[in-house]
DNA sequence: ATTATTTTTATAATATCTATCGAGTTCGTC
DNA sequence: GACGAACTCGATAGATATTATAAAAATAAT
C-alpha cells in the first residue's frame, strides 16, 4: 500500500514535469495546486532531493525542478524513493533484499515465492514507466512527448 | 506492502493445505511450525474463518480446516481478507474503490492510472494463482495437484 | 548592505495502525 | 460433569504516518 507521503510524492513529480525545462516551482504553489499541506510537502521534497530526483534552488524566486528529464525518471524508484521497496515483503525484495526472522528454508518458503511473484508484476509495471509516461496517462500533451517514434 | 498479519495468515493457509482433506489442524501447532505467536494466530484465523476461508471445530479434536479445496482459493483473496484491498491506493481499487478527497478529477489522474496498472499487475499474479499452486512452489507434492492436466 | 522570500533543518506533538498479551467464556467430546 | 480447545473482548506497548512549530541559512531584489 501506498502511503499519502508516496502519494503526494507523485503528485509533485507530476506537477514538475509540468513546467519548462529549468524553471522551478516554489513549495507553495504546489501544494496549493494539488490539496496538500505544505509543511508536509517541504518533508517530502527534501527527501527527494537528497535522492537526487529533485533539485533546489533557494532565495527570492527559489524552488525546485527535476533533477533529470522526465523521460529519465522511472516511477518505480520514485515510489522506492520515499516509500521504500516494491516488494510486499522484504524477503521478496530485490533492490533491498531481507530475510524474515521466522523463515526457515528461504528457497522453499511458498509464502516468499508468491510474493516474488507478486513483486515481478509490479516491478515490471512501475519500472517500465517514465515519469513522462505518467503524466501523459492524464491526457497531458506536453510538446515533448508528442515526437514519440 | 503485506503486514505480518497478511504474512502469517498465508503461511497458516498453506500449513493446511497441507493436512487431509476434511481433518484439521491446532492453532498450538500451526503456531509452533510456523513460528507464529499462538494469541496472534488465534486472531488471523477467527478473521479467516469469519471471512469463509476455513471452518473450525471446538472440543477436544478441534482446529482449523480448509474451507474449499486449496486449488479452489485463489491467493489474492486471503491478502485481501486481511490485509485489504490489492490496490496501492483506494482510488485505484476495483473492489474497494473510494475516491481521494483531494483528487480533482478521477479520469484525469496522472498517478491514479499509474497505481491502477500496478494494482492490474498484482491482480493478475496473485488471483491466477491458487493456494494449491502457492503450496507448490515451495516443492511439497500433494498428490492431489499431480493430477493437474 | 539590507530586506524579503524561500528553502533547509530540527524538534516535537498527535493520531493511527500493528503486533501482542491476558483473562475469561463458550462449545463439543469423553 | 470435566476437560480441552476455539472464541471473545479488552488492553497495551511499539512503530509509523501526519502535521505543526520554530529557528537557521541562502539567494534575489531593492
Amino acid at each position: 500500500m501506498l502511503t499519502n507521503k508516496g502519494k503526494y510524492a507523485l503528485k509533485a513529480m507530476v506537477h514538475l514535469a509540468g513546467i519548462p525545462s529549468g524553471e522551478v516551482a516554489q513549495v507553495a504553489d504546489i501544494a496549493k495546486a494539488n490539496a496538500i499541506s505544505k509543511k508536509f510537502l517541504d518533508h517530502i521534497l527534501t527527501e527527494l532531493r537528497r535522492a537526487g530526483m529533485v533539485y533546489s534552488r533557494r532565495g527570492k524566486a527559489g524552488g525546485y525542478g527535476l533533477a533529470k528529464p522526465a523521460h529519465a525518471i522511472n516511477v518505480g524508484d520514485i515510489v522506492r524513493a520515499i516509500d521504500g521497496p516494491l516488494a510486499p515483503l522484504p524477503c521478496a525484495s530485490v533492490t533491498a533484499f531481507r530475510p524474515c526472522a521466522d523463515c526457515v528454508d528461504l528457497r522453499t518458503c511458498a509464502v516468499r515465492l508468491a510474493m516474488v511473484a507478486a513483486r515481478n508484476a509490479i516491478a515490471s509495471a512501475l519500472d517500465t514507466m517514465s515519469l513522462a509516461d505518467m503524466r501523459a496517462l492524464g491526457g497531458h500533451d506536453a510538446g515533448a512527448e508528442m515526437y514519440h517514434i
